[in-house]
DNA sequence: CGCTGGATGGTCT
DNA sequence: GACCATCCAGCGC
C-alpha cells in the first residue's frame, strides 16, 4: 500500500488512528493501535526472523497474523522490516450483521482478539496485502486528536508510550491512563 | 467496580 | 517446561 509503505511503526501506528479498515465486507474505523519495533524487547521480531514472524520481515503494508494465548488471533500491519502495528480496536460500522453472527456477545471490536473474531480473520490471512481483494485500509483525511499511553499486556518495555487511541472514541479496549489528548 | 484463574497451543529456552 | 501483543466467567466488595 503506497501511502503507508516504509513508515516507521510509531508513525504508522499514529497515522492508522481514524483510518478505515475493511475485511471481506466488514469493518469500521480504527480507534486503537500499538507499535512494535525491531529492536523492541516486546516485539515478536526482537530475536530475528522465525517461521512464525516471517511476515513481519516481508513487504510493508501486508498483514502479520499470529495466534495469541493459543486461542485468539491478532492482526498487525507490517511497517518497516521487523516492525508492525497491532490493531487493538475498531469502531465497527460495516457488515454489522456478519460481525454479530461471528461474535454474538458484544463488544464486537474492542480488543485485538475480539476484532479478529468479528472480522473473521484466519491464520492463512498471515501475509495478505492490505491493498488486495480481501483487505482494505483508507487513511483518515485529517489527523485526529490522539490519546497516548503504554502498551497493554506486555511484560517488557512497559514504559514505552507506543499505544495510541482516538480521542473521545467509545469502544477502546481499555481506558488510557493519561486524560489529555496528545495534540 | 476490581481481582483471580482457566482455556488452549505454538514458540522458545 | 515456561511464557505469552487475550478473553471471559466467577467471586468479593
Amino acid at each position: 500500500m503506497q501511502q503507508i509503505a516504509g513508515l516507521d511503526a510509531v508513525v504508522l501506528a499514529r497515522r492508522l488512528i481514524g483510518a478505515r479498515l475493511t475485511v471481506r465486507g466488514a469493518g469500521g474505523t480504527i480507534i486503537e493501535t500499538e507499535a512494535y519495533a525491531p529492536d523492541d524487547p516486546a516485539s515478536h521480531s526482537h530475536r530475528g526472523p522465525t517461521p512464525r514472524n516471517a511476515s513481519m520481515f516481508g513487504p510493508a503494508g501486508h498483514a502479520y497474523v499470529y495466534r495469541s494465548y493459543g486461542i485468539h488471533l491478532c492482526l498487525n500491519v507490517v511497517a518497516t522490516p521487523g516492525a508492525a502495528v497491532l490493531i487493538r480496536a475498531l469502531d465497527p460500522d460495516t457488515g454489522l450483521d456478519l460481525m454479530r453472527a461471528r461474535r454474538p456477545a458484544p463488544p464486537l471490536c474492542s480488543g485485538p482478539g475480539r476484532l479478529t473474531q468479528a472480522l473473521d480473520i484466519r491464520p492463512d490471512d498471515d501475509g495478505a496485502a492490505f491493498d488486495g481483494p480481501d483487505f482494505g485500509i483508507v487513511l483518515a483525511a485529517a489527523v485526529p486528536d490522539l490519546l497516548v499511553g503504554p502498551r497493554i499486556g506486555i511484560s517488557r518495555a512497559q514504559d514505552l508510550p507506543w499505544r495510541f487511541g482516538l480521542a473521545g472514541a467509545a469502544g477502546l479496549s481499555r481506558p488510557f491512563p493519561r486524560a489529555r489528548p496528545d495534540r
